[in-house]
DNA sequence: AAAAAACATGCAAATAAACGCAAAAGTTAT
DNA sequence: ATAACTTTTGCGTTTATTTGCATGTTTTTT
């Protein structure tokens, strides 16, 4: 057996129940605990699941958004929110997706920033009326339990009727070569519109997603105007997105 | 069973009934006392949760009750839940607005029960989503800051295009002779077409309301369905609103 | 004030993790 | 194909974590 084959064994099994004992796998892989806590291992550090002492468990099992709970890479996330919040002008129509980067951005916005905010999370939205002078404007729709996001046609609709200075998204899967991807069809979607809705697009990962492909194609490198992450535009990871059609990276 | 297997299940119990005591989840969880204590500390020491004596509480809940006794208020609002919760049938729409209240029904919805909600509140809506068999949709629009629901004229115009079989109302203002009242003009109007859209109203409030007036009329007793406090039905604070065009008394 | 319940602390048994090492399996170069 | 090399795996040992229990203390209730 592979060892990248249990890996997928192991995430779907996590994926399934929620949770792993080393135990139970060590028996159903036929390998010695000693392999699975390495597999474990190798999997947490590359922060698909949440290695616990007995096993692991998912990572995006009632923690992902509950507010009070540690967000993953925080630190970055702090970063391309500052970076994020430099190309909000007084005024602004500003569409935003959902997503942990989103919210941290949602959170630091400035007090004194004047501008109408557009969004399909309603977590962004309560985030966002925290802010005494943001104006917030949900864009309602059949919530889409995986992502917390509201999709359907009503959503893609609605969002065709808006033209915003600004729209902001995260991602799943972003490459070079393939784009920017996800892998829910229905999320997928509503990005799509977003994206054609909005004036400029402004991507924003943190640099650990880069070269990651998902099953379903959002849109080109191309067709986003910002590229948001938290390393210094110069970087060399950032080397490959500096094409002909660039975006700006920030 | 994980410890933070463990932890995740009291997390959810806290969130669900504000309060759990450290006996209830040492049988609940078959581990002893200690255990349990143990992890009410660690998840205290992260700052999840608010230990108390014999128990923990929800770190949210303590804090905005600053008024009289956030344990009289919460335990009738677990009354009327599960009243509420008793009219809810399978295949149901349901139109719910925001509100305290609203929330602890919407947390205490039982697993099994499949429904359509809707609602003009993030926070119900991001409630709903917890439970799996209930398809959720946000009615969308500007979030009005003070009671953080959707309001304005998009609201009005989609609440008029459903038929929801119930609609279930918070109150600030409740009296016979004034019947339902609220002080926020944008809330009213959503609460109206709310009310004209669905088949059968329930408003759901603590009898500690009763007798108060507001600003702005919403409604008439007459227009109600049903009335669900934390009272017996022929408690005597309820004789009132047993007029000839009554609603059901819960 | 006494009794009961809840809590903190130390301890020991059981279980799991980390580490080093050598055998086995897989890769690459000649 | 074989040798040299890297990666992976299992095992023994050591270290760390978890858990229930005994004990004594604090808090709550009566």
């Amino acid at each position: 057996m592979l060892k990248e084959e249990r890996h997928q064994i192991i995430l779907k099994e996590i994926n399934l129940h929620n949770k792993v004992y080393s135990t139970d796998l060590s028996e159903k892989l036929q390998v010695s605990e000693d392999t699975i806590r390495r597999d474990l291992n190798e999997m947490s550090d590359l922060g698909l699941i949440l290695k616990v002492h007995g096993g692991a468990m998912s990572k995006t099992f009632h923690y992902p958004f509950n507010s009070q709970n540690p967000v993953y890479a925080l630190e970055a996330k702090h970063v391309i929110a500052d970076k994020v919040i430099g190309l909000f002008k007084k005024g602004m129509m500003i569409l935003v997706e959902g997503g942990t980067t989103i919210m941290e951005i949602a959170k630091k916005i400035p007090a004194d920033l004047q501008a109408t905010f557009l969004t399909v999370s309603p977590q962004v939205a309560l985030a966002l009326a925290e802010h005494e002078n943001i104006e917030v404007i949900s864009i309602g729709g059949r919530l889409a339990k995986s992502a917390n996001i509201h999709t359907g046609a009503s959503v893609i609709y609605e969002i065709g009727n808006i033209k915003p200075d600004l729209c902001i998204i995260g991602t799943n899967g972003i490459s070079q070569e393939h784009g920017l991807t996800d892998s829910d069809w229905e999320v997928v979607q509503v990005i799509k519109a977003m994206i054609r809705a909005a004036k400029k697009v402004a991507v924003v990962t943190i640099a650990e997603k880069f070269n990651s492909v998902k099953r379903i194609k959002i849109a080109d490198i191309k067709d986003i105007d910002y590229l948001v992450t938290e390393l210094s535009p110069n970087s060399p990871m950032l080397a490959q997105y500096n094409g002909a059609e660039k975006p700006v990276l920030l």
